[in-house]
DNA sequence: TATGAATGAGAATTCATTCAT
DNA sequence: AATGAATGAATTCTCATTCAT
């Protein structure tokens, strides 16, 4: 009853936590509660399982992005709401964005490439929204004239960090949200 | 003929691309021109020889910022030098800093406490280094009142993510240190 | 509707090309369009599906032999009558033949005894008949005093040979039957 | 201790007896006082052991055949020596050649196609062999005009099947070699 | 009759490591 | 310092077979 939705739990958390290679088949269905053969009646093999994981990861992630409003009364709003989706996707799925940032892109045998495009298309979806949200900002006035691909690439590197300092036990697991919002709100104004 | 250090040097290369895990004595030892027994004779074993490699990355990076000057004109400077040494490191370093950044902290059966203390006392280090800094710098009006130990974190996220951007072959391999110094100048100017 | 049938005709095909070992039972039943416990449910397993397969071909190929006249004006007629049936049930059932010739004596793990018994009785049969007809044959002079059972020996032989010809995709798939009755009823002759 | 000849031993001698498919890895070490990840070490896989096996049996066999004389007193002699070097053969290297018999043109998954052309190679040779033997026996009236393509065959189909015959343990493990030949020679006089 | 889910036993293969030289 | 041969312990994956429905 639900042993596929164990798998993926077991597989998720521990691919998360020891990496894919550290991480065995055997380990996976004990921690489910399964056989070995179960999970190959399921899943095509190993890395399937961990590509039909972060398969769905990335289609939550990119979901929730979509949903981002698009009018804003000011574009840092647009800023505060990208950061805001990606804290609260790291709050409510902490296992499955580990394994995103420890895995992406992953060096698999057979999906490396899927895995490779899920990551670039992400980082093009973040490039693609922050360049108009600078962009927009700097036509109005209401950010200073900062150089936008760089600036892009700042905000990026910016939240990378942060993500993985969330994930990562280290760090004291508080929140910067505001305090990182406020350091960058300060850093583009006019 | 420095077989040794071709083990090394093989080693460092393929940890740094594929991992501890997905690298097999055998490739290293194909890649370096050796044997298998000749690694076993010059390393303890795989942990040992990854070990190794690490402590040394480690000792090289403290050794470069053991050299910062204590005393500079203007707080900020010192945050521009702290930068632009981990940003040189990068640029020297490579495949080193490619390995620290993707497998530190690391899992591994036996040092995984040594590595783990690299790492911590890397970030004890940066926190102290930075958090002075902004103190100093908010007495002395040179900086606005931010919030110290958010600050801090939220430099070090934003250093992380540059060096991983650098390394990472994606998102343009341009060198994003003045934009960088720019934005935080602002960020935390009075 | 006829599951069953179709399983025993997709096992006799798969185990005629690829043996059986190299059959596996998922094959077969994705092959006729079914599932493993179907199989399971119609035959007690594996090998009774295979032993059922040969069964029914022995039993087959036996008719055919029991149905050869006992009469016949000169004895050489008897041997074509043997010849033309054996080419004639290759003709009808080729894949049935193949699984036969590349499987008998078989290396069964339950039913190897039943198989073997199988070939012996064809065997000794075939014996039998070319053995009585040669005999017959010299007696009334219609062929040359030819050693008994080494004659028949080499025409089991010849038969062999020609059928595996027959069923090998190899050696162009002509009815050799004329020549080779010519090339006996030649070396028979007085 | 020569681990690697007791491993080609064992691995002949249960692929002839059992097939290929049906002989594990585990089986031949264990026969041939060796541990698995030895074989491995030798050998590509249980496939690349296999063929290494074949290859040499063939290129034995062809030696065999490349030495057969050119030039003879009768035609016929041409054909008695093929037989008797087949014989030999068999006589020698039973093993082998009930590998050979049983398993080319074998199912394989890599090596197929190699194993394909040895068994195809070998033929064409025959054909060629018997064919110019035939046609110079009809030329110098030594043969009777038997049609050249299909006395081939036949003389083909014979060898296969008396080698069969041989090899396996049923039907007495005299040697036809006298015999059949007496019958041929009639088979083909003039 | 029919099936989706599940499994015990075992397959080939790999890996880090060692031994004898 | 260097190597060819060897191995214990695992790893991924397959297979025939069964259970519950």
């Amino acid at each position: 009853m639900g042993k596929k939705i164990m798998i993926i739990q077991a597989a998720t958390q521990l691919f998360a936590n020891q990496g894919f290679d550290a991480t065995t088949t055997k380990e996976i269905v004990r921690t489910a509660g399964a056989t070995e053969p179960l999970l190959f009646y399921h899943f095509k093999g190993k890395e399937a399982l961990f590509t039909e994981i972060l398969d769905d990861v990335f289609s939550r992630l990119n979901q929730r992005l979509d949903e981002l409003p698009q009018r804003t009364d000011h574009p840092f709003e647009k800023i505060e709401n990208l950061v805001g989706r990606m804290m609260d996707f790291v709050a409510e799925s902490p296992e499955e964005t580990k394994l995103v940032l420890s895995h992406c892109p992953a060096r698999l045998k057979e999906n490396a490439e899927a895995c490779r495009r899920h990551y670039v298309d992400l980082r093009a979806r973040l490039e693609d929204y922050l360049g108009k949200c600078l962009r927009a900002g700097i036509r109005g006035k209401q950010f200073a004239k900062v150089p936008v691909p760089d600036t892009v690439n700042i905000l990026i590197a910016l939240i990378n960090g942060l993500l993985r300092q969330r994930v990562a036990e280290l760090a004291g697991n508080k929140d910067l949200r505001e305090s990182a919002l406020s350091f960058c709100r300060k850093a583009l104004s006019t």
